[in-house]
DNA sequence: CTAGTTGCAAAGAGTTTGCATGGCG
DNA sequence: CGCCATGCAAACTCTTTGCAACTAG
């Protein structure tokens, strides 16, 4: 019901590699030989099936590559400055999950927890 | 070096009231006499003064009026699903900040964090 | 009167859709 | 061969910009 071809690969090997965040512009430009067309659709087919995670962002859409991993211990701080997102491992966002399911009845996203705000670098170089 | 008008009182008086988030087209329909681009200019102007929090949202800007308060003990649930956002006071939120702060030396936004997922009453609705 | 503000129309930018072609199974 | 996938171009939507008329101070 769903074909494997070139372009699926091509992608797909691309962005699992990718260690942060990107866009569709960003994957179109590493991928000059695919269309933009093609990303757009096989993004957000990858994104219903959980592989991806959308990061709705100032005007142009952002998405993380996570794979189908189901763990629970991280959450991502994402810096409104630079754009990187990272990815921390700590036992707090369990904690913080368990806290807002709890206590607010609230299921946080698949455990993928975005956080904005500004990063280390960013806040000192600035102001 | 920045006038009173009309529109701008009529805005303010709006989106203050609201106690959900909002979307440019939204104010733009219950303020049909104020021009579209006039809103968009406004809202950014707030939006720098910190009166107004943008909440990237999938391909249509959401906003929510915070007023000027720095109070710090809160966060925000967003809602996937029906697009709420819930405020939440709590300790919880002090801790989180620090605690990011201090272990991953991330700077949470202005004290709002925004923490995606799915409210009560979706999840258990839906599947 | 001067400078900020408004709002229409047009331009930009990102995303989606229609449709003919090509490729997987 | 049947059907999904691809990719170009066009359509759409949200947002920004240019510019002339307007208004607060």
């Amino acid at each position: 019901m769903t074909y494997n071809t070139k372009q699926k690969d091509i992608i797909l090997e691309k962005i699992s590699k990718l260690e942060k965040d990107f866009t569709i512009k960003e994957v179109h430009n590493m991928l000059p030989d695919v269309g933009l067309t093609t990303i757009y659709r096989l993004v957000n087919k990858l994104e219903k099936d959980g592989c991806i995670t959308k990061i709705g962002n100032d005007n142009e859409a952002t998405y993380h590559y996570t794979g189908k991993c189901e763990c629970g211990n991280h959450f991502y701080l994402k810096c409104n400055k630079c754009g990187m997102l990272y990815h921390v491992d700590c036992d707090y966002a369990d904690k913080l999950s368990k806290h807002i399911l709890e206590d607010h009845g609230f299921v946080t996203s698949k455990e993928h927890i975005i956080i904005n705000g500004e990063c280390k670098t960013c806040s000192k170089g600035v102001k």
